[in-house]
DNA sequence: AATGAATGAGATTTCATTCAT
DNA sequence: TATGAATGAAATCTCATTCAT
């Protein structure tokens, strides 16, 4: 319900068997979530989610997959719609926008694009890493372009700065406040125009 | 031995459950943490756990504590070294640094500060909950000073900002990177010398 | 494909599935031959077996009588190809060369013949059991012509020495050696020609 | 109950559980052994089981492991009484005893030394595996010296000898019959005294 | 101060089976 | 002639917990 429509039933029961996956997951963390709960808030009995995914595994690899995805796409429109050579700074408050927006909309979907705890296994999920990846390597370019074009500080690595700013719209994208007024306050803290 | 130092062999063993518990919630969230885990890094049988804390809840309220009140203590004695008429600004470099300092000092203890995932439960843990809402308070009125004596933006709601600035910091501190570095990069960005 | 030719489509799946039971049971025994990995082998969906069989049981005991049946043939045919007064010795060589020519034509359908996994359910399988007793019989009164014949030591019941034999042929045939061979080997063994 | 005695609680269901599992094993096959039917007979529960066995596959390996250890002891033990220079017949009459013995003493245990149903996985149960090929390497050498000696037909592999007589040997003993009983039929079969 | 041996509840998973389409 | 989507029971296994020793 949370992402895409679905047509026929089995569709529709998968796709709600992810939307309750993320929300089990935001709530009690990746080995917290049960797939029992899960199923009975689905409205399915446990062992039916094995014909949908192969294993728990599967599903919430399936559910981060599809959180980081709709980032990417969200990230991608909104640079899209922002000409490059118009100015970094535009991009860099389009890229707030768009991760603030991430977190709304997507809400328990987002957990994935934050989530320190996927930061350990080194070895599992790596289409799910090789996404989140992509999406900090495009705010890692976003970032040295502002810097570049001086609405950055110039002189640090670009990605210290985009860890304490994704850090920052995280933290205050989850507390609930509303996107439009947390990118405002932020612009404010780091002296430009929202 | 990450905390403070112990005598008899009982305290010892305790302090060690202690660690290990904030690595392994650090690690693996709270839902998996085991306490078979824990007790097999720790050197004893599970069962030997009740003897030193009634269940797993009071083990994981006990090492979340000790956390915060380190946090704590280390905030306050920096304020302490700081004084208050000198200067709003000294007294927000002063906090960025505690907070820095404690995720790097205390490690996986510092879960505990940020940790979004005990957020969920109203009613458990109200000790704990009361010594992190001491915490964001003291921030908060660091803030507030701040922005009063114009080192940061006036007019917005201290919380926000708090939040924002908290949010950065443990992003950056959970990184591994170094604090004096983080402190310099938040300071360049804030537009303040660190 | 391994015990007869069939024509129309159902017929044919029909006939794979019995196959690949018997391939399935062979390897993994009667509890361990799951109708998902039988349908999978085939090409069809768990559910569509049911068309074909009513339950699990009956598809098994299809399995096995058709593997019964089809050595009970064979080796009534044998024997048939055997004149009766011609010699009590030719008809014992002739029923070793169609239980080891069974053992490898057969296959899979083979444990059915051996199989002292079956043993046990004293309700279960009548029509199977009435057919493997009708076998054991056979293989009584070829033995016993041979006692008396002074072909096999006399004075003995039959029984002990058919089930000696058999176990013998059933032990080689399953290791993969070719029926000739293992003959001549016996043949050696017990002292007449093969 | 069935192979020695122990002395502590924990042995002691540990080793009905051996017995069970074997006893399990041997009436409905691997697959069809479940735990919980294994602790349901010892009176325990489920559960209780993996304080003494870490899965499963670790209880089964362990009843193999003990099954064919006591095979071969009995084995090394019967030739160990029958001097090696005093005939290869009386070794080889030894072993048949020793054979028949150790499938009526040990009874389920004994599903061990024959269990087609081992066969299929190549990987798993390597000691098992390890100890079976000894007990079937000693009889190698056993039957290679009767053929020397002309108590066995000469110019045959041995091990095809060995098999058709094993293969004799589980039949029979399996069937129920005595040891001594199957003993003499099969060397009155073979032509030599038992 | 800790272990040994268990329990009961719940987890994930598999499986035979059903039935509308 | 089959599939899609589910079910209910059982299986293996984990875990927090208990308690006698």
């Amino acid at each position: 319900m949370c992402i895409e429509e679905d047509t026929t039933k089995g569709e529709r029961t998968r796709r709600r068997l992810l939307d309750v996956a993320a929300s089990e997951v935001a709530r009690r963390g990746l080995a917290g979530a049960s797939l029992s709960a899960i199923a009975r808030e689905v409205g399915i009995k446990p062992g039916s989610i094995y014909f949908h995914f192969g294993s728990k595994e599967a599903l919430i690899e399936a559910m981060l997959e599809d959180g980081i995805r709709a980032s990417l796409h969200r990230l991608a429109a909104a640079l899209d719609d922002t000409p490059a050579p118009g100015g970094a700074e535009g991009r860099l408050r389009a890229a707030v926008r768009a991760h603030l927006g991430a977190l709304a909309d997507l809400r328990d979907y987002a957990v994935v694009v934050l989530a320190p705890q996927f930061a350990e296994d080194r070895e599992a999920l790596p289409t799910f890493r090789a996404l989140r990846h992509d999406y900090l390597e495009h705010w890692r370019r976003i970032v040295a372009d502002a810097q570049r074009a001086q609405v950055l500080p110039d002189g640090l690595d670009p990605r210290e700065i985009r860890d304490l700013l994704l850090g920052a719209l995280n933290a205050a994208g989850l507390s609930g406040r509303s996107p439009d007024r947390t990118a405002m306050v932020l612009a404010a803290l780091l002296g430009f125009r929202s």
